[in-house]
DNA sequence: ATTTGTGAATGGGTTCACAGCA
DNA sequence: TGCTGTGAACCCATTCACAAAT
């Protein structure tokens, strides 16, 4: 579940007080969840609970870190050392909460051998040495779309089951891989999908043709329509 | 629904090209998903498609930039301008694909001032006035998770009605206020969760007591547990 | 013949409500 | 009495399958 990491921050949160046993209803206020869900949640992950006193916070702990590989650091690979690769790197969230970064990884020669914080950017075509290296590792692509396909494929052929993608692109991986995708664009436009509902588009609502277009009104509109479009649109990245 | 923005990448490369006419399964098999799903978002979205033929493309981007309110850019306030907000600020992905970076605003003084980019951060008591000159906006919080809630109501209470969270933290907005969260080391432990699954751990299972522990088993595992995990363990961020 | 649009079936996750236990 | 664990009801999204339209 993706709650998980959620509840093992309240968590850390409550054992950094003397609180020894937290209810499952006030562990679902600070993880901003329902009180039955936080309950489904724990018991499918089999922990136990002490009925009518609640969870050993410790204990808890203790289970939810196994389950969630948190008892060892797991090394990140970013690939791709532009804007956000470059910036990913410099992140403290990462390493602070156990994902150090074991290497960063570039297509262009140019960049290879630049010194990022504590690291050097290697070549791509490393990969193979620096899995390796690492051991298990997660990969993080961080490339231009157009590359994000080939990068998950060569991060998969280096032995990365592991794959967290923030290239706005659809990438395929093999079943056995986990893929995870981080898209900071959808995210804001969803945000902009949310905005434009609430308020009711004065000046665009007459230019729109009735959703239900019988087919004698087949409008102009398709036709006219694409022209403005086109100089609104910035080209796919 | 979260998929028109993919939709939208990827009839933007097909605009590209000369294709003036698409199918729901290649559409589908292009943004990975099932092809009912994308026939079913387009119609919940009222838009008509021609059967036998497929989807006008040109028709189809007017429509899904409208309903994403992509006709028109949103500019986006990043408050907080440490490793994150700074990466955030320099990403081009926000401004390529319409949402340019309207302001940058800080808590602290001795950042107020400083020059990112082209933009000069500026005091989050300033948040009113930039909510202003900006007009509709969203907001970014991209602060240390302490600040986070505060940060939010500032921004709501500055007349900001959407939200995005880089922040590890939960914050809570009236129900009129639409929030969206990015936690990036919740992503990656998500995926060593997935990884964790994979291979069953060899030592760690000796140390760990049955899940149905039977009341006689009641194990010391509870009591000796939390020490070595207090090592293992990062303070609460 | 091809492809959309959509009712119906399916499935998974969420919530409710309460029995079971400390 | 208080709180967990969990079956049952509920809800929503996904998928299937096919009629309708070009």
């Amino acid at each position: 579940m993706a709650r998980l990491p959620v509840y093992l921050r309240s968590l850390l949160e409550v054992a950094a007080t003397d609180t020894p046993t937290i209810s499952s209803e006030r562990l679902a206020e600070m993880a901003g969840v329902n009180a039955a869900k936080v309950r489904k949640d724990l018991s499918y992950l089999g922990s136990y609970g002490t009925r009518g006193v609640g969870y050993d916070v410790e204990y808890l702990l203790f289970q939810m870190s196994r389950e969630l590989g948190c008892t060892q650091d797991w090394p990140v690979i970013i690939v791709g050392v532009g804007n956000l690769g470059h910036a990913l790197a410099n992140y403290r969230g990462f390493s602070d909460r156990g994902f150090p970064v074991g290497a960063l990884v570039d297509a262009d020669p140019a960049k290879v051998g630049e010194r990022v914080g504590e690291l050097v950017i290697r070549h791509i075509d490393e990969l193979p040495a620096i899995v390796a290296e690492l051991g298990t590792s997660i990969g993080v692509v961080a490339t231009p779309p157009a590359a994000a396909q080939d990068v998950a494929d060569r991060l998969v052929a280096a032995g990365v089951c592991s794959i967290l993608n923030f290239a706005p692109a659809v990438v395929a991986v093999p079943p056995d891989v986990s893929l995870r995708k981080v898209d900071l664009a959808v995210e804001l436009q969803i945000l902009s999908f949310y905005q434009q509902r609430r308020s009711p588009g004065s000046m665009v609502a007459a230019a729109v043709p009735p959703p239900l277009a019988e087919p004698q009104a087949d409008v102009l509109v398709p036709t006219v329509v694409p022209a403005t479009l086109a100089v609104t649109l910035e080209a796919p990245s």
